[in-house]
Order: C-alpha cells, then sequence, then structure tokens
DNA sequence: CTAGGGTTAG
C-alpha cells in the first residue's frame, strides 16, 4: 500500500527518495541490512540524508568499516553525516576514532557534544568527558547533562552523578530517570526507592529500572509484584522479568513470562534461548533459535556460546559459519572453545580469519597460548598489539610466571605504566610459587609503599613466602595487616595463615588461627594436621583427624599425606600403618608417592628396611625420588650400605642433577669409611657435569630476612660476620656442642654472607 | 538521517 503511496506521488520531486531513505532507516533500525543494501542500491538518485541513512543502517549492524567507507565516498557531507559516523564509532566501542572526527570538525551542534561524551564515559574517561561538558555552549539543554549523570552512574559514581542533577537549571523525565538508574546500577535501592516515590512524573521506564534493581540483588518476589503495578508494561518491561528469572536458573517461569508476553522481539527471543543456554538445555536453546524469524548477531553469539558451554565444538562451528556476518564476540567465543580444549591451532585459524579484532580478542588468543605453556607465541601476539589493555600485561605476566620464567613476568610488570591488583598478585603468587620466596616478600613491601592494598590472594602469596622461610616476624605483622584490611575470614587467607605459624613453629598459634576462622574447609584440617605433622605432634594429628571425622568431613589424600608424615615424625609405627591400611579399604583412597614415602620412612626408622624396600619393590605406582629418598635416609640411619648404595643409586636416576642426592650417597660412604668411593662420587659428579650449589640460610633480625650464600665473599661486614662464627664455635666447644662431624666433608671453610 | 534514561550476547 504505501509503495503504491509513494509512487503515486512520483512526480513530486524528492518524495520517492524520501521514502526510501525512511526504508533503508526502518531496515537496519531492525536488523534486515541485506535489504537495505539492496535499496541503497537500486536508488537512481541520492540525497546526503540517503547515504546519512545508509551510514547509520551500516553502524548499527556492526559494519562499520563499510559505513565509514560510504561516509569517505559520499559526494557531500553535512554536520548530520558527521554526527552519524561519530554514534556508528560509539556503538561500535570505537572512541579513538570517534574522537579522531569530532577534532576534524569544522562545526559542531548540541548532537556532536553529547555523542562525544557519551563516547568517553562509555570508556571510563569520565575526566576527558567532563572536560568537554563544561566546555558545553548550551547549559539549559539537559541533554547533555543527562548523558553525564548517565556516565557517572555507569561508573559507580553515584554521587557525582547526584551533585550534577542538583545543580542542573532545566529537568526533564528523562533526567530524573537517569538519577534512579544512578541509584540503581550501584545497589543503592533503599535510596532508589525513596528517590522514585518522589517523582512527580513516571513513565515505563521508571518502572523498568525499578523491576530492574530489584532483579539484581535476587529479589524476584518484589520484582514481580512492581511488574504487576505497571500501568502499561512494554517490550523491555517483559524482557527484564524474563531474563531476571532466567539469570537465577527458574526456566520454566521464564518460559511462562516468554509464552504470556503480547509481544515479542529479538531481544525477547535471545533472552530466552540465554536462559536456556546458562541452563545447559541447549536442545530447547536450538529449537527457539530455528523458530526465529529474524535474528541478530546476539542470537547466534549467545547459540555458539551454548554450544562451546558443553563441548559441542563441531556444532559451533557449524553455526559460525552459517552466521552471515561473523562479529568479534561470535568468533572470540569459537576460540575460547578451541582453547578450552587446547585445539590451539583451530583457534588460531579462527582468529586469523577475523576482519576486525578486539582487545580482548587477542587477549583470550595470548591466555590460549599461556595455558598452553607456549608464551613464545603469546608474547609474539603481545609485540604485535597495537592497543593493549591492563589484562593483556596481566595475562602475560601470569603466563611467564607460570612457565617459571620470572625474569621475564619481572620485565614486562617493570614496563607496565598502570599496574592494578592484579598485576601485582601475579607478580607475587608467581615468586612464591617458583620458590624465590625473598623476591615475593620484598614486592609485597613494595606494593605497600606504592599504596596499593593487598587482597586476600597478595596475602595468601605472601603469608605462604613467610611460611617456607620460617620467617615467623614478618609473618605476624602480615596477620596484624590481615586483621586490620579485614580478610580474616576469607579461607584462603585463614589457610595460609595456620600454614604460616605452623611452619614457623608456632603451632599453637596455628590452632588458635584455626579455632577463630568462621568457615573451615578441609584445607583448613588438612593444614593444621599437616602443620601438627610438621612441628612432630604426631598424636595431636591423630586427634584432630578424628575431630573431622565426628564433624562429618570427608578426608582426602592431602589429610592421609599429613597424617601419615606425622605418624612417621612422631616414630608412631603401629599407627601409621593403621592409618594407611584405613585410608586404602575404607576411604578407598589410591595411595600416592608421596603416601608410599611416609610407610617407607616409618618402617625404616622402626629398622625394618628389608619390610620397606620389599614394599618399594611391590608398589603398583612407580616409586619416585622421594620414595627412594626415605628409603635412603633409613638406610643412613641403621647404616645399612648395601641397601643404600641401591637406592642412592636409583635416586640419582631420577634427579641426576641434585647436588644434594651426591651428597647423601658420599655420606654414606664416609661414614662407612670407605674414601674410595667417597672420591668416586666426586668423579661421577665432575663427569655428570653436577655444579655444587651454594648452601644458603637464612635469619630473620628486627623483621628483616637475610639471605646467606655459601662462599661468597664480595659483600661487605664478611669479616665482622666470620670473626662473630669463630667466637660462637668457640663458646659452642665450651659448652660440649659437637657438630656432626662425619656429614661435613663438603667444604668447613664456606664463608656466610649477608645479601641483603 | 544524528544525541540523553530502560532490555539481550562479551
Amino acid at each position: 500500500m504505501r509503495i503504491i503511496q509513494a509512487l503515486k506521488s512520483i512526480g513530486e520531486s524528492g518524495s520517492l527518495v524520501f521514502y526510501q531513505n525512511q526504508k533503508i532507516t526502518q531496515l537496519g533500525k531492525s536488523g534486515k541490512i541485506n535489504e537495505a543494501i539492496k535499496i541503497f542500491e537500486s536508488m537512481t538518485s541520492r540525497n546526503t540524508v540517503t547515504w546519512n541513512s545508509m551510514i547509520s543502517a551500516y553502524a548499527k549492524n556492526g559494519r562499520i568499516n563499510d559505513a565509514r567507507n560510504l561516509f569517505e565516498q559520499m559526494p557531500l557531507r553535512n554536520l548530520v553525516s558527521w554526527n552519524t559516523m561519530i554514534s556508528g564509532y560509539l556503538h561500535n566501542d570505537k572512541v579513538h576514532e570517534a574522537a579522531e572526527l569530532f577534532e576534524r570538525m569544522s562545526r559542531r551542534d548540541l548532537f556532536s557534544w553529547t555523542l562525544m561524551i557519551t563516547c568517553y564515559t562509555r570508556n571510563g574517561e569520565l575526566e576527558k568527558a567532563r572536560i568537554l561538558f563544561d566546555q558545553l555552549p548550551d547549559k539549559r539543554s539537559p541533554v547533555c547533562w543527562n548523558a553525564m549523570i548517565a556516565g557517572y552512574a555507569k561508573n559507580g559514581r553515584f554521587e557525582d552523578a547526584r551533585r550534577l542533577f542538583d545543580k542542573m537549571p532545566v529537568r526533564n523525565l528523562v533526567s530524573w530517570n537517569s538519577m534512579l538508574a544512578a541509584y540503581i546500577q550501584n545497589e543503592e535501592m533503599g535510596l532508589a526507592l525513596d528517590f522514585f516515590d518522589k517523582m512527580s512524573e513516571r513513565d515505563v521506564v521508571s518502572w523498568n529500572l525499578v523491576i530492574d534493581g530489584f532483579m539484581q540483588i535476587g529479589d524476584l518476589d518484589s520484582a514481580m509484584q512492581f511488574f504487576q503495578r505497571i500501568p502499561s508494561p512494554n517490550v523491555i518491561s517483559w524482557v527484564t522479568m524474563l531474563s531476571g528469572f532466567a539469570r537465577y536458573s527458574r526456566i520454566d517461569e521464564a518460559r511462562r513470562i516468554f509464552d504470556q508476553m503480547p509481544m515479542r522481539n529479538v531481544v525477547s527471543w535471545n533472552a530466552m534461548i540465554s536462559g536456556y543456554v546458562l541452563n545447559y538445555q541447549i536442545d530447547e536453546a536450538i529449537i527457539l533459535f530455528e523458530q526465529m524469524t529474524e535474528k541478530n548477531a546476539v542470537s547466534w553469539t549467545t547459540m555458539i556460546n551454548g554450544y562451546v558451554r558443553i563441548g559441542k565444538l563441531e556444532k559451533a562451528r557449524e553455526l559460525l559459519n552459517l552466521m552471515p556476518y561473523k562479529n568479534v564476540a561470535a568468533q572470540t567465543a569459537m576460540i575460547s572453545g578451541y582453547i578450552q580444549t587446547m585445539q590451539m591451532e583451530e583457534a588460531r585459524q579462527i582468529f586469523d580469519e577475523m576482519d576486525t579484532r578486539d582487545i580482548a580478542c587477542w587477549n583470550t588468543m595470548i591466555a590460549g597460548y599461556a595455558q598452553c605453556g607456549r608464551m613464545d607465541e603469546a608474547n609474539k601476539l603481545f609485540k604485535q598489539m597495537f592497543r593493549k589493555n591492563i589484562i593483556t600485561w596481566n595475562t602475560v605476566i601470569a603466563g611467564y610466571a607460570q612457565g617459571g620464567e620470572m625474569n621475564k613476568a619481572l620485565r614486562i610488570f617493570e614496563k607496565m605504566e598502570e599496574k592494578n591488583i592484579v598485576s601485582w598478585n601475579s607478580l607475587i603468587s608467581g615468586f612464591t610459587q617458583n620458590g624465590l620466596y625473598m623476591d615475593g616478600l620484598r614486592h609485597f613491601v613494595l606494593m605497600g609503599r606504592e599504596g596499593k592494598k593487598p587482597d586476600q590472594s597478595t596475602f595468601a602469596s605472601s603469608l605462604s613466602a613467610c611460611a617456607n622461610l620460617a620467617a615467623l616476624q614478618i609473618g605476624k605483622q602480615i596477620h596484624h595487616l590481615v586483621v586490620k584490611i579485614g580478610y580474616v575470614n576469607d579461607l584462603f587467607v585463614g589457610n595460609a595463615l595456620i600454614t604460616m605459624y605452623a611452619k614457623c613453629g608456632r603451632i599453637l598459634s596455628a590452632e588458635q588461627v584455626f579455632n577463630d576462622i568462621d568457615n573451615t574447609d578441609i584445607i583448613s584440617w588438612n593444614s593444621l594436621i599437616s602443620g601438627y605433622a610438621f612441628n612432630g605432634y604426631g598424636k595431636d594429628a591423630i586427634q584432630l583427624f578424628q575431630e573431622m571425622l565426628t564433624e562429618g568431613l570427608n578426608p582426602d589424600q592431602v589429610t592421609f599425606v599429613g597424617l601419615l608424615s606425622a605418624c612417621s615424625h612422631a616414630g608412631l609405627i603401629d599407627e601409621g600403618l593403621k592409618l594407611f591400611k584405613y585410608m586404602t579399604e575404607k576411604y578407598c583412597i589410591e595411595p600416592l608417592a608421596e603416601h608410599y614415602a611416609c610407610i617407607v620412612d616409618l618402617l625404616g626408622r622402626a629398622g625394618r628396611l628389608e619390610e620397606a624396600y620389599q614394599l618399594v619393590m611391590e608398589m603398583p605406582i612407580k616409586a619416585n625420588a622421594g620414595t627412594w629418598g626415605a628409603l635412603l635416609g633409613a638406610c643412613r640411619l641403621h647404616k645399612n650400605l648395601k641397601l643404600g648404595k641401591l637406592a642412592a643409586e636409583k635416586l640419582l636416576e631420577f634427579e641426576p642433577y641434585k647436588t644434594s642426592n651426591y651428597v647423601l650417597l658420599s655420606n654414606i660412604h664416609a661414614e662407612a669409611g670407605s674414601w674410595n668411593e667417597v672420591e668416586k662420587v666426586r668423579m661421577l659428579m665432575k663427569e655428570k657435569g653436577v655444579e655444587k650449589q651454594p648452601g644458603s640460610s637464612w635469619i630473620e633480625i628486627k623483621n628483616q630476612v637475610s639471605v646467606f650464600v655459601s662462599d661468597d665473599s664480595v659483600l661487605p661486614r664478611t669479616v665482622e660476620i666470620c670473626e662473630m662464627l669463630k667466637a660462637l664455635m668457640a663458646q659452642m666447644r665450651n659448652v660440649e656442642y659437637m657438630p656432626e662431624l662425619a656429614l661435613a666433608y663438603w667444604n668447613l671453610d664456606d664463608l656466610w654472607h649477608c645479601v641483603k
């Protein structure tokens, strides 16, 4: 009908063009970009509005490059063309490009200013937005004020929003709604409801904001009550309810809403599909997806994500191939799917095929390589990246840290301009996990100096460093900080504290922490049991274990490692053997090499060397270095040269480059007085090229850990320290303290040195 | 044809 009408009036100049322009806009808005292109290309005469409409249509459908091409090609640009292009960049998250155009404009109107302010606030660049806002030519128009208020709201600054709201000269309904949204986005439901009651005028947006607020805090009942009070709910009211129920996995209620809706748009369908996807009901999701007459990029992305979620990558890929204009989100979803299943080559293929990529996509790819330990490739991408964000940097740091390359991690970290808590935590936990405890603590201190507050992860890592260094004073200080900043009730921190005190020999403090924390988990119990073990309190370990059972907790493999080592350290041989039996028979826990090592140690201490050896030979899993090491230790204790030699040789097969093993072997020979053999071991080391690692120790003085390395005479105060050592040796002789000289085969002339 | 408040994918 309308076409006929339009054709009838074709005589009037430009009315067909006018009609076609409208059609392009309408098609662009409803996602039918192909039809819009068809009309545009068939047009014989076009005016500036035609070009503007087409630019807008492209931009609304994610084809921002096509939009820009048209913008460049068009014969005559007006102010609206520039604004439309900026708006396109705004909706495609390309703030940088938008700003470039804005700068180049010769004339700007209120549209231009508002667009640009919105661009900056979307990007979190509130200060830039505010500078523009303050330069604003027309202060009486509420539109820009509203944009700035919304910008503050979305970035969590509702007080700033409120200040602006109170200051603005003319308010309209949108201003009131923007302020209402500010409260709701910051989960201030009390303030929001007061504000809502004070509003003299409300529209459906105001109501929708409130029901969304209830949904965000999980109060579905209140949301429903308010929803029923809305005078005339629109699609968005319905979708808010639908997606709210879907988000909380109340999928049947969500479906009921979906079926009852008097009107549905693409978003409604997408929300329902997303609900099913979240609930792993992919079959239901695909039925709806196929029924949809009008799919947009979100529909496709949601569905692809759904298949990725349940591991059906072929199905996901099929959909991606069918998708008409693949967007970054869909492609990134596919890439993460491949990465989750370690199919890096497939992931890379998609990545290479993409015509535009966002930072998140690059980051996903880099994280993928990092997870696979392929840091060279990760780093190559990192270097290629044009614009990086803080996540990019943190991903690379964590990648290097996990691969043990702390030098590289540190170098990247030091190049960062703006570090956040995640950057610091990646670095500190990297040091700690790679045994570089001092470096970990040093950076913990540096972080404090830069005024950054530690969080639970920082505390867990640095407490673990203290535990391994037995740095009690520093550990205690960190504990105070934990209390002060308020992480006492964090499980990770609590468990780290237990381990720290236990490893520092303060088992009473460990107990106290254990008793003080509100909620314990299996790791807390295991930590305290291992703590008892470490300090030789075998009976307490067993008693705690029994308490754990009465509490109804199920012990795991780690529990028994702690228990068995507790028994071996305390010489509780029968109890240990009984527990081992209990573990395998009652709890059906497959013993690990660690468990066998404990049992070997137990039998060995009791002098039952043959039995221990028998166990090692018969155990169903392969003995590891720990098992042979336990046997070797027992042999030395009971001076069993024959078995000891055998164990030592086995041990050397596992760890041919570990100096301490050679030391053990040569000590056995030395104790037996076979000096020829001792010499042979020394030759063997030379042959294998084993470097004697400098011995090191550390001492805590006035809250400062000092590391001493042997055979290093460069640093100051060496002479002083040696004098002191000599004096101490003399005193020790006086009180008849004799070090075990049989063990002192290695350089007695070592110098101890203060590194820091 | 372009700007401010509300929904969906990441």
